[in-house]
DNA sequence: GCCGTTTTCGGCCCGACTGTTTTCAGTCG
């Protein structure tokens, strides 16, 4: 079963290898083809079907012959052939961090080492002392990252709402104890991607070495890689990789948007510049050697005839065509959601935790809350709001913050109810099965606020993603986007909103101040490029009332 | 191998950091 995730494996691997066999531009051609492959939210054999796999970012000649060939054989010859010329264990010695092609390729070659195992063997055998371009340090570090790598797994990376309380923090602690004037997190952290590799951090300060002194204290940081003069990186103690890097006021939104990204919008945005007689980097956009701008990303992509782009999009797809033409229509922000449709308490739940809850939702200026009162939780266990809390809900309900009560059904579960139950105001439901999905029955096809994914682990797979939106444009109703297995990432939003369909956005507002749910689901929203007429809970949608939706999609 | 309203051939981002070096190569992001 052919799949764009292997399909974009493969060609990483062949960029690996062409790495190793010294090829200079080959590889990072495939590498961007791969990333082009897996950004897509349709299976390639449906491109290939209408005949468009030469419009994706990357793909010429050569590329879609050979995505042809894998879609018809489920292989690629080519790949095939370059790893019989090269052994597996030399292209998986790239992996060994501050080891690259050349390195790999010479110990091949000259040293006849071919992959980590052997490598371990020559270290320990003293075959690289003497040998050119080895001096002892060089030695003792990569005798470090071969048995570190070994331990470890590298390339690992972290899901965004894990990685996002850790940069808070981090964030919080440089402002209040280095000094530093600006602070942000740049990188695929800032683009709103699923995962991250590592966190980018950018600040402006006075004093340099103070600011890296303060951050190398801090209780998270586990072990200091290398520091410069402007930039210092450090392991943390959960083994997740922050570079600090310390920039000058006039510099920093060039320095932003360089250190967001993405690779692809760089080197769009770079060449853009190069036809205007301009240069950027990550200190501003050059004209000769004076610069007309840098102090903020506004001024940055106006100097090359841009209006901003938000970060989240940043992608190279087409994002900067459209910022030439004219700017770009605001994307949904936090100001723009009136109401969560989806709000879960924990079944002991009392009164006060209503009252705490009508706080924090009046706090964050929303308007209505859907709570849930009846439903399924994540192990299939029969939930129920406690009876205090739910006498409580109609006294705590007023004009300034309405609370509707919800229940979340389990539709074609095997009690298979696909009938509204009596005493909600809405429904919460989730398809359970995969296609075919009967549509909702009518009764309840009123009442659906949104529609929630129930996959197993991961993203869902296109089938299932392809079902499930049937099943909500069926129901008109909204899909529900953010982090976790039950919502859609920010892939699946941009399939659904290719689709058609509106989204709905968790506020995080029951879980507390300190809670990604909110923040990550709308980046996701962002990164799919919704606009706030497109979400369901946005200021453009009354909330639902009397059994119907008043401004649905 | 890809790409182009100034190119169908000749480019392809560029600077920090490290280590091994007498002026630079490799790696990384």
């Amino acid at each position: 079963m052919p799949s764009n995730a292997e399909a974009a494996e493969i060609f990483r691997g062949i960029a690996d290898l062409l790495d190793v066999m010294g090829e200079r531009f080959k590889p990072e051609a495939y590498r961007r083809a791969a990333r082009s492959v897996d950004s897509l939210t349709e299976d390639l054999g449906a491109v290939a079907t209408r005949g468009e796999l030469r419009s994706i970012p990357g793909v010429g000649d050569a590329i879609e012959e050979k995505l042809r060939e894998y879609l018809a054989t489920g292989k690629i010859d080519y790949y095939d052939r370059l790893r019989k010329e090269v052994p597996a264990g030399v292209a998986e010695m790239l992996g060994i961090p501050g080891l690259g092609p050349k390195t790999a390729r010479r110990f091949w070659v000259e040293l006849g080492i071919a992959g980590p195992t052997e490598l371990l063997t020559a270290l320990d055998a003293g075959r690289l002392v003497g040998v050119k371009g080895f001096g002892e340090k060089k030695i003792a570090q990569i005798r470090a990252a071969v048995t570190a790598s070994r331990a470890s797994t590298p390339g690992a990376r972290l899901s965004i709402e894990v990685a996002y309380p850790i940069a808070q923090a981090l964030v919080r602690a440089l402002r209040e104890g280095a000094g530093a004037e600006r602070v942000e997190v740049a990188g695929s952290f800032r683009r709103g991607r699923e995962t991250v590799g590592d966190l980018d951090i950018l600040v402006t300060s006075e004093d340099p070495p103070r600011a890296f002194d303060v951050f190398s204290a801090l209780p998270e940081v586990g072990e200091v890689r290398l520091r410069g003069g402007t930039k210092e990186t450090v392991l943390l103690r959960n083994g997740l990789q922050v570079d600090l890097r310390v920039v000058e006021p006039a510099s920093f939104g060039a320095a932003l948007v360089y250190f967001t990204g993405s690779k692809d919008h760089n080197v769009q945005i770079r060449s853009l510049a190069k036809d205007r007689g301009l240069r950027v980097n990550e200190y501003g956009v050059l004209r000769g050697e004076e610069r007309i701008a840098g102090r903020t990303e506004e001024e940055v992509y106006a100097a090359l005839g841009l209006a901003w782009i938000p970060p989240e999009i940043r992608e190279a797809r087409g994002e900067v065509e459209a910022a030439a033409r004219a700017p770009l229509p605001p994307l949904v922000s936090e100001s723009d959601l009136r109401g969560d449709l989806h709000v879960h308490l924990a079944p002991e739940a009392d009164a006060a935790a209503i009252d705490r809850l009508v706080v924090a939702a009046l706090d964050r200026g929303l308007s209505y809350l859907g709570l849930i009162v009846e439903g399924v939780d994540r192990n299939g266990t029969p939930y129920r709001l406690s009876e205090s809390a739910r006498g409580r809900m109609k006294a705590a309900s007023s004009s300034r913050l309405r609370l509707f009560s919800v229940h979340e059904l389990d539709l074609f579960s095997p009690e298979g109810r696909n009938e509204p139950a009596a005493g909600a105001d809405w429904y919460v439901v989730r398809p359970t099965s995969r296609s075919p999905l009967p549509p909702p029955s009518a009764p309840l096809r009123e009442r659906i606020a949104l529609v929630a994914h129930r996959g197993g682990a991961g993203s869902p797979n296109e089938g299932t993603l392809s079902a499930w939106t049937a099943f909500a444009r069926a129901a008109a109703a909204a899909v529900e986007v953010g982090p976790g297995t039950e919502r859609l990432d920010s892939t699946g939003a941009r399939h659904a909103r290719e689709a058609g369909l509106s989204l709905a956005l968790p506020t995080g507002v029951a879980e507390g101040a300190e809670s990604p749910t909110g923040p990550v689901a709308l980046k996701f929203a962002r990164r799919a490029g919704a606009l706030p007429p497109e979400i369901r809970n946005s200021a453009r949608h009354a909330p639902f009332s009397g059994g119907r939706t008043v401004g649905g999609a």
